[in-house]
DNA sequence: GTAGTTATTGCAAGAACTTGCAATAAGGGT
DNA sequence: ACCCTTATTGCAAGTTCTTGCAATAACTAC
């Protein structure tokens, strides 16, 4: 666990709090290695602090996410799903089999620019999830 | 109402049944012009069909979806909005006041075919929703 | 170390969404 | 016009997510 703790300078200097349940959640995050839907989180991260609650899973989730250390992207049913926050990237779910495959962020680079041009919008930064079908189930 | 019953044939034909509540829905939606929560569609429904359920408008919405007849999109929340199908489009949502703008799907087109080259997936056709910070809040 | 400030949590209640199953009614055939 | 099949709905219960507020505990300053 310990190795989440790196992240508690970069919190206090903004003046936030580095707490149990804030390294509980983003041990989860980091050892996940893939998106875990809240449900999943809070049942991980129970089984490291029992006395967590569902509340505040889902406020960490957003808090981390606003601080730029956790990631949502969509799931295929409309609910946020979280990851731990590292180089941008995209993906592509297929519609079929749910399979999913990454997308570097450097493809969409062009189109970022274009958006920010023709809507004046700033900062435009989502991570996106594509449906499309896989080779696989394509040629089945 | 009326107006939506033109979609009956298009159903029948694919041997599913035009029903008074997924005629209700649909018309909430001809007539919205925007997104709409699931919550929101459900209250208009029932002014007009008292009965509805909320599971009725939940699986109506995932039907209509399924058929090309609404299109969904992520609200800043993450959750799904729906609106009536149309011209493909896509949206940037603000970050900060929620107020959102439509994207041409023509803006798209060159990312798509890129990603189907570089991913080897088929029909990628999602509608995206973008998170960025609107002129307004941008210089407030 | 200790006390004070206030960000953060837990609690409890509520709203939003989902699921299984029996009852209903849309549409095809006669 | 009527019956039959089965897609679709309503019901009821369950799960997931949200919100307000009082209690807690992380950090700062002394």
């Amino acid at each position: 666990m310990s190795c989440a703790s790196e992240y508690a300078p970069q919190l206090r200097s903004r003046g936030f709090r580095m707490t149990s349940q804030r390294l509980v959640i983003l041990h989860v995050l980091q050892h996940a290695g893939t998106h875990l839907a809240p449900r999943e989180i809070y049942k991980q991260a129970r089984r490291e602090l029992p006395g967590i609650t569902e509340p505040t899973v889902y406020r960490t989730l957003e808090f981390l996410t606003e601080n730029g250390l956790a990631r949502p992207s969509h799931s295929s049913h409309g609910h946020f799903t979280y990851q731990i926050a590292r180089e941008d990237h995209h993906h592509i779910v297929c519609r079929a089999c749910g399979g999913q495959i990454e997308v570097a962020h450097g493809l969409l680079e062009n189109l970022y620019q274009t958006l920010e041009k023709a809507s004046g919008y700033r900062k435009i930064g989502s991570h996106l999830t594509f449906l499309g079908v896989c080779p696989k189930c394509a040629s089945a």
